[in-house]
DNA sequence: GTCTATATGGTGATAGAC
DNA sequence: GTCTATCACCATATAGAC
């Protein structure tokens, strides 16, 4: 097993304080001791701390999708699919004891006075629409008559819904409701 | 007109700043220079920051309910009442150019570290659902047959998602979309 | 009750040796 | 590329005069 790079740890000890404490309560200081970095190395790869949001938001991006291929597999029916997306979303919480969405706790935290924030989050979010859509576009090839941009919108605001209420509940049970509520979207 | 106390001047420039700014990004220094008012009196009325985010909180959550009354007016359909929920939350939402929900913010932004804003956030949630279900349990009294607990659910998990989806996207699209859904589930 | 002055420690960021 | 030392500033909170 190779080294870690200087820089991958950064950003990977930065991207899990960012996420457990938020970005404001985590100082460069906590970043550089539990990386094991000097802080003229961490600056000598990133700029600003605001580079470092800039690099945890494409990772989280990046892996978000990455995520959803493997657990998504070689499912094919469309149905299944959808199935897919809100176990993973599921999952994601369960894995992090349900500490929230990456971008909805980001953009919650920092609004829109950081740009940056506020294009990802909302091209990350419009990405996870679009692919809903052709989702029910596969399924609608099969089963027609469904309309298909208002039931992906009910299913996104499901899921989004979920997420938001199990991150405060402490529990997945609001998984389970949109999922029969979802399923029976899908005759 | 009576002069605003101290303490109310405060409450209300602390309150507006935790919301707009972030709790993390807001200091004292601001608060006291916003509200014209001198540290020495601030530490007389609240004890520490964390108690002005108690302050803020109890606020939040008496204002919604007060304002929500309000918005429901004299309605007495109880399909009528949820229109008038959607619409409030609507209304909050236009109304700080959708800034977000106060208490998925603090939550999003604070996490569970601080057990205070997850019992509020948690119990403002919940008291939200406990009143979808009384509204429905009025409508079932005509109507019949409606399965209260998982409509009331699907209900409080929409609004939440259009609650969310429209911080990010930063206009009111969602809200229209769940109204036709809601209105379509209560026949 | 309201004020000013101050204590103490943390913040993001830079300079310059090795 | 990585390091240590240090900067200027801002944070929350306290002491004590009026």
């Amino acid at each position: 097993m190779k080294k870690e790079k200087a820089k991958d740890r950064i950003i990977r000890t930065a991207s899990d304080l960012f996420y457990r404490q938020g970005f404001n309560s985590t100082g460069i200081n906590q970043i550089i001791a539990e990386a094991d970095i000097a802080i003229g190395s961490l600056y000598n790869h990133f700029s600003s701390k605001n580079d470092l949001l800039r690099a945890y938001l494409i990772k989280e991006e990046t892996e978000w999708f990455k995520g959803f291929e493997e657990q998504i597999g070689n499912i094919d029916p469309p149905k299944d699919k959808i199935v897919a997306l809100i176990n993973y979303r599921k999952k994601l919480q369960d894995d992090s004891t349900f500490a929230g969405c990456h971008f909805i706790k980001i953009i919650s935290e920092l609004g829109d006075s950081n740009p940056l924030v506020s294009d990802v989050v909302k091209n990350h979010k419009e990405k996870q629409k679009i692919m809903i859509r052709e989702i029910l576009t596969q399924y609608d090839v099969e089963k027609k008559s469904l309309d298909i941009d208002s039931v992906a919108e009910h299913i996104f605001l499901l899921i989004e819904g979920a997420v938001v209420t199990s991150t405060i509940d402490k529990n997945a049970d609001a998984f389970a409701h949109i999922k029969k509520i979802i399923q029976g979207l899908l005759p």
